[in-house]
DNA sequence: CAGTGAAGTTGACAGTAACAACATAAGAAA
DNA sequence: TTTCTTATGTTGTTACTGTCAACTTCACTG
C-alpha cells in the first residue's frame, strides 16, 4: 500500500520528486548488485517511470553515479567527523582509520563507485569540495603528530594507507592471508606503523639520489 | 605489407593463432582506451575475424580481460624481481615500492584492470599462483626489517600503501595536492614512514581495548 | 483562460554480450 | 584414396543498454 503502490495505481503524470527518487533508488541498486548493475533503464524502471524520464534529471549514466556518489561522501565524511573529537591525535587516528574501513565494509558498492574511474570527480565540483574538507581535517591531525614531515605528504601517504586497505579488502586480496572478518587485527598492525612511522621519520631522504633517480 | 595484411588478403579460414591475437589486441586496446572500452566485438574487428569467434577461445568477456589480467601480475612480478636483489632490505623495499608505482603508472590501464572488480581473481588460479609468488617475496624483506611484527600484517600493510599511492595517482586524486607528474617525494615520503614505522612499530597494541572495540 | 515550458512518454538507432545453427578445413580412420 | 570427426570461424538472432528526437501532459503565469 502507502506512497509505492498508490503512485502505481494513481499513476500520476508528474512524479514530484523524481530527481531523488532515481538517486535513492540508484543507491539502493549500488548497494544490491554494485556499480556495474545500475542501468538507467533499470533504475527508471524501479521508480515506475518510462526509460528516458531519467534524462529529464541526468544527462548521462555517469552524471546520476556521480550523484550517487556524492551522497557516499557526504556519508563517509559526517561518520568521519564523529571520530575527530578525540584528544590525542594518535589515537583520533586511528579511530578515522578503522571508521574509514568501516564505511568501505558497510558500503561496498557505494564505496566502490565512490573511486571508481568510471565517474570523472574533476567535473563534478561538489564531490571536490567534499573530499577537500575531508582531507584537511585528517591533515590537522597528522601535522600535530608528525611536524617534521611535510604535512601533504604525510597527509597523503595516511590516506593512500587506508585506500588501499578498503581497496584490498574489497578486492577479496586479503581472505587468503587474514581470517578475521572485521579485518581488526590488521587494522590495528597498520596504524601501529603508520604512527611509529610519523613520529620517527626523518625531515628528508637520507640519500638524496633517491629521490631524483630516473 | 607482411603477416596482418596478408591475412587480409588471403583471408584464410583459420586465423592460426587467434587465442594469442585476441589477447595481445585486448592489451592493446586496455592499454589505450581503458579496460572500459574493450568490447569482445571491437576486440574481433581488429583481428580481423568475425564477432563471435573470441568465444571460440573464451567464454565470456570476464575470460578474455582475466587473460589479460594474468599477463599483466607477470609484466609485474618480473619487473619487481628485478628490483629485490639489493642487500639492504630498506632500500630494496624502497625500490620495490618506485617499481610498483612506476609500472602503474606506465601501464595504467592493464593496473586498472589487474585490480578491478570487473575480475573475479578467485576463478583464475594463474593470477592467484603469480600474485602468491610476488607476496612471498615482499614478505622475506618485511621480516627482515621488522621481526617484531607479525610478518604477514606488517606486508599486507605495505602492499596496502604501495596500492593505495597507486590508485589514488591513477584516479587523479592527487594532482591538487602534488606537481611532480613522477610522484618522487610523495613516495620517497611514505617509504620514509613505513620504513620507520616497521623498524619502531611496538609488537603488541599498547591498548587492548582498541583492537576489541565495536 | 490561453499558452508556455518543464516533466514524462513513446519510438527509434546503434552498440553490446551471448546463444544457436551452420560452414570450413585439417587430421584420423577406413 | 575417401570418409568421418572435430576444432575453429561465420552468420543470424535475441535481449539488453545509452542516447537522441518528437510527442503528450499538466501546472503555473500573464
Amino acid at each position: 500500500m502507502s506512497t509505492l503502490e498508490n503512485k502505481k495505481a494513481d499513476a500520476p503524470y508528474h512524479h514530484g520528486d523524481l530527481q531523488r527518487a532515481l538517486v535513492d533508488a540508484a543507491a539502493q541498486l549500488v548497494a544490491d548488485c554494485g556499480p556495474a548493475a545500475v542501468s538507467l533503464r533499470e533504475v527508471a524502471r524501479i521508480v515506475g517511470v518510462s526509460h528516458n524520464a531519467p534524462y529529464r534529471h541526468f544527462p548521462t549514466r555517469e552524471a546520476l553515479l556521480a550523484a550517487v556518489a556524492a551522497h557516499g561522501f557526504e556519508m563517509l565524511f559526517e561518520g568521519m567527523s564523529k571520530l575527530t573529537n578525540e584528544s590525542d591525535p594518535a589515537k583520533s587516528l586511528a579511530a578515522c582509520g578503522r571508521g574509514y574501513i568501516d564505511f568501505a565494509l558497510e558500503h561496498r558498492g557505494i564505496y566502490q563507485l565512490m573511486f571508481s574511474d568510471e565517474i570523472q570527480k574533476g567535473s563534478h565540483p561538489a564531490l571536490h569540495a567534499v573530499a577537500e574538507r575531508a582531507f584537511e581535517s585528517l591533515e590537522r591531525k597528522i601535522a600535530a603528530l608528525s611536524p617534521q614531515v611535510p604535512t601533504v605528504l604525510a597527509t597523503l601517504t595516511v590516506w593512500a594507507l587506508m585506500h588501499g586497505i578498503a581497496h584490498l579488502i574489497l578486492d577479496n586480496q586479503l581472505k587468503r592471508h587474514v581470517d578475521d572478518p572485521s579485518y581488526r587485527r590488521l587494522i590495528d598492525t597498520a596504524n601501529r606503523i603508520l604512527v611509529a612511522g610519523l613520529i620517527n621519520a626523518s625531515a628528508e631522504p637520507i640519500d638524496s639520489s633517491e629521490v631524483i633517480c630516473i
